[in-house]
DNA sequence: ATGCATGAGTC
DNA sequence: ACTCATGCATA
């Protein structure tokens, strides 16, 4: 049990401005104040479940004709290793919508990038009344944009000055690809820079695992969880490099092995059906989630923690068109 | 690199 | 019961 005292990495006290904090509530609260209305979908065409469930199905269904016979099953990957030399596969297949900046002011929200993007092609029918949950305008930019970029000095990547640069999407993917490229010279991989964060003890930050490191690097993190990170593998980074100069540091490393938790797997046609659903309908309610964990014969909450991944999907860094 | 899952904090 | 930050397990 000593292995790792992994805490739930609060942000250090230097990133727990207001500025942060509150957006995080914020966010929230506003997200709920755009949204349209809950549940006024079910009341016009009686039985709305239903159709719902069917259309989502006859969706999934078109999609899988051609050829495939019902054969969930998958093959032929490359084969990978964990190594920092490999990391540069970059592969990043579900678009995804950034977020405005925070610091600013509260953005409403990032338009969803459709991931099915066919599925929604084929819905004009009224019943897709219920759809556009978290549509909503583009406000843009605050009228009074005093910021200065002081960013653009000549002579090469400019350290972050200002607080608002930290938080700049251009920044952040600046620094995520220095970050990768310097890590992979001093030969670190992945899982050794979460390991040593622990070792550089600053205040509230533990270890990271190698899945954050990485999701670091190829921006698919939410903005805010980018721009908390960022201070903290660049403190990483500065120590690095300082040791490699002066080699004479050696700590750190011990593996813990523990095994337990069983991911379990939802065939392609199953995910076929939920894409389909989350193209209707993003956010349905315990009562369809129920439902339509019965149609595909899966636990209720493998749905619904499907659908909670799938909107944290969509929330994701990672370019659009805000640029 | 990414899919499914957990847990804290909210509402 | 949701969002968000993270992580284990696995393709």
């Amino acid at each position: 049990m000593a292995l790792n005292a992994k805490q739930p990495f609060t942000m250090p006290a230097a990133l727990q401005e207001p500025k942060f904090s509150s957006l995080h509530a914020s966010a929230e609260a506003m997200r709920r104040v755009c949204l349209p209305a809950p549940q006024l979908q079910g009341n016009i065409f009686g039985s709305f479940d239903e159709s719902l469930l069917a259309r989502a199905e006859a969706l999934a269904a078109v999609d899988i004709a051609p050829h495939a016979k019902g054969h969930p099953h998958h093959h032929h990957h490359p084969p990978f290793k964990q190594d920092s030399a490999f990391s540069a596969m970059s592969g990043v297949p579900c678009a995804a919508a950034a977020r405005p900046l925070p610091a600013a002011l509260p953005h409403p929200l990032p338009r969803p990038a459709l991931d099915g993007g066919d599925l929604l092609e084929h819905l004009s029918s009224p019943l897709a009344v219920g759809g556009l949950p978290e549509q909503l305008p583009p406000p843009l930019l605050p009228p009074a944009a005093p910021l200065a970029l002081p960013v653009g000095a000549p002579g090469g990547p400019p350290p972050p000055a200002a607080p608002e640069a930290a938080s700049d999407p251009r920044e952040l993917e600046a620094f995520a690809e220095r970050f990768k490229q310097r890590r992979v010279r001093l030969g670190v991989t992945q899982a050794d820079v979460g390991a040593a964060l622990a070792a550089l003890q600053l205040p509230g930050v533990g270890a990271l695992s190698q899945s954050t490191i990485c999701r670091f690097e190829s921006l698919t993190l939410s903005h805010n969880n980018m721009a908390a990170l960022r201070p903290v593998l660049q403190a990483w980074l500065d120590g690095a490099e300082a040791a490699h100069r002066d080699r004479a540091a050696g700590p750190d490393l011990l593996p813990g092995a523990e095994r337990k938790r069983k991911r379990t797997s939802i065939a392609a046609p199953e995910k076929r059906s939920l894409e389909a659903f989350f193209a209707l309908q993003p956010r349905p309610s315990a009562e369809k989630i129920a439902a339509i964990a019965e149609k595909l014969d899966l636990k209720k909450n493998v749905v619904r923690v499907w659908f909670c991944n799938q909107r944290q999907k969509q929330k994701r860094m990672k370019y659009s068109a805000v640029h």
